[in-house]
DNA sequence: TCCGCTTACTAAGTGAAACTGAATAACGAG
DNA sequence: CTCGTTATTCAGTTTCACTTAGTAAGCGGA
């Protein structure tokens, strides 16, 4: 469920999905994935989140941590946390638009 | 401006746009790049949006009415509103747990 | 009338990212 | 010692977003 569309747009990034992720606090991949699910009901594999991992390090909005060899946890870093904030009020500013514009009874009178 | 992040993902799709953009009425490609730009701050290049026109017409989401032979308007359908309705209830989903998980002061204490 | 601007769409080609799915492996429970 | 969960890596394919250039109708002004 949740899905995103295959063909069309995903309709939410997984980068974006990430960084919430880990504006709650470190972690690594696999809980990762299982946070995103609960928050968004986007189920991601395993080759989506990791691969969207290494694009954000390299950005520079995320960093790994010491890695006990077996989990690989990572946090946002401050620079992370100012493109979230500029993409949430972006998001908010589609999104409330949306609503308005959908909201008036459809398809009534 | 608004500038879609090149690498790393878009953070809004193109598809979800045009929905946004088509629930307030009817409207033909070029109306829409101006609107989407106003709500969004995303200017879409016109590849970029009739690419997705075509794929949500295939889809069903929107469809195209009769065209005066120079413009070629859409009109969003049951389903995609359906569609866009349940997509901005996601959206807002991931923007209060992001909001949330952003706000509380951050790096301080 | 013809020049140029805006409006409006079409089309081609590229690169990057999302997706699937399978392989690998450590660890805990029983 | 075996099975299920945890956790990551890797290979391959599809598809979308992007850029850019081209076509063309309509309109205002000189």
């Amino acid at each position: 469920m949740g899905r995103r569309t295959p063909d069309l747009g995903r309709f939410t990034d997984v980068a974006l999905l990430v960084l919430v992720s880990l504006a709650e606090g470190d972690k690594h991949g696999y809980r990762m994935i299982q946070d995103i699910e609960e928050f968004s009901g986007s189920s991601l594999e395993p080759g989506t989140l990791y691969g969207a991992l290494m694009r954000l390090e390299e950005r520079g909005w995320i960093e790994a941590l010491p890695s006990d060899e077996r989990r690989r946890p990572y946090r946002i870093t401050p620079q992370g946390v100012d493109a979230l904030r500029e993409q949430l009020a972006t998001l908010r500013r589609i999104e409330e638009t949306g609503s308005r514009r959908a909201r008036p009874s459809w398809g009534v009178a």
